[in-house]
DNA sequence: GAGTGTGAAGGCCTTCACAGCT
DNA sequence: AGCTGTGAAGGCCTTCACACTC
């Protein structure tokens, strides 16, 4: 039986991010690729990878890398369930409506089956070829189509109450793209994606770079109009 | 309060989260907060709290708690700008759109100052209160509004080339939506939001919780013959 | 007693360094 | 040589434990 250990989160994501990039260099049965080379191509290290690998039970050859189709196949091992796993998204607003478009049909394995929303007037209406239901019908719906998965994509305030129906009716994880933490047990696995967390932390390590503009007393009220050099060109990789 | 040490990236994400948790609670100059009840709401720990509030220099008192109101001065003071900043987003697809109605207008310091699109019918349109540009106009447009920060909601195949446009104009910082990680100098801040990655993610996390699922013939390795395909992956925004 | 501030310890992840294979 | 596999070391972050304050 495959159950081990738990593989750290930092690592599924990378393998997540590994079978992307490998993908459109695997060319038949024999596709080799160095940790080095796939380290480039995720900005990681090449140790990095290969602990990755290690973790797989993929092992590669010196001199000559790692074989893709093997990669590829541990990966999924891991990555993608035997049995499918179905999800349900919350909240067809623009960012609900984005998403389904963003995943549609693009796995066999891991896909969102239904979308809810408490505008009646959407329920009905097919959305990126992803049906969307009314409200009320989420409870029997995740029973019966047996979704594993909730995503949630309505405003703050209707967040934790939308968790709390969606882990009632037998989500084991949910994806949360509301700007607040959802309460929920222990049983249940929550991914946060915070678009204003990223954005902000985006805005104050790019000003970091800047020691210029880094150093503010006070920062209310309006300095110059122009204390930044914009010394462009220095694109190098 | 001038800064001194580059604050951890972790942290930097958790203050934004503070803020926005403390905002409602923000009534009046003496409303106050313990560290287990903001703790409660980010879902960590107190100490947890406590140690980032730390490098505010904010300081609480026993049995009161710390004030609301220097709490947001302080995280304001690391987070925001004293000159603003200003964001260009490229790639007005689902995606685009999506986030361009979600930082409208949200705040004062940050902000989408302007989109960019292949698509010439969107050029010159306004999209949630965001103007639209042709792509020939970036360069110069960044560099004559001052443009900071750079968004990428472009396909996969077109986001190293966006990337390296945007850093020549000049902005210090990247958030990239494209499922690929983008090569740049140490000059330039990317913070990746990889949808891919958080959708499987949490998929592996979810059936971990459940161990009847989890318990599959052994993949280790070797290619199975319920080899499965995946299609290609792609930001089809 | 109830909460805070913080040194010390712990845990997780990443990198170093180097042995071993081709 | 070139590249992999991995113990050991390092670094970052979080938690523990407890002195301290109101």
């Amino acid at each position: 039986m495959s159950v081990e250990r738990e593989i750290s989160p930092r690592t599924i994501e990378r393998l997540s991010l590994y079978r992307r990039l490998l993908l459109p260099h695997h060319e038949g049965e024999d596709s080799y690729i160095f940790s080095h080379d796939l380290a480039e191509l995720a900005g990681v290290t090449a140790t990095q990878v290969r602990r990755d690998f290690m973790q797989l039970g993929c092992m590669g050859v010196p001199r000559t890398g790692y074989r893709i189709g093997e990669l590829l196949s541990g990966i999924s091992g891991i990555l993608d369930a035997p049995a499918g796993q179905r999800a349900a998204l919350v909240g067809v607003g623009h960012l609900g409506a984005a998403l389904l478009n963003h995943f549609s049909g693009r796995w066999r394995w891991l896909h969102i089956h239904a979308a809810f929303d408490r505008d009646p007037d959407k329920a009905g209406s097919v959305i990126h070829g992803c049906h969307c239901f009314p409200m009320s019908e989420l409870s029997t719906l995740i029973r019966e189509r047996k979704i594993d998965l909730g995503i949630i994509t309505v405003p703050r305030d209707h967040a934790q109450e939308v968790a709390n129906q969606l882990i009632e009716a037998g989500v084991q994880g949910l994806l949360n793209f509301a700007p607040i933490r959802l309460r929920h047990g222990d049983d249940i696995y929550v991914e946060n994606v915070d678009l204003t967390s990223a954005f902000e932390t985006v805005a104050y390590f790019a000003r970091c770079r800047r020691p210029s503009l880094f150093i503010s007393e006070s920062h209310r009220g309006f300095p110059s109009l122009d204390d930044r050099k914009l010394r462009g060109d220095d694109v190098k990789s």
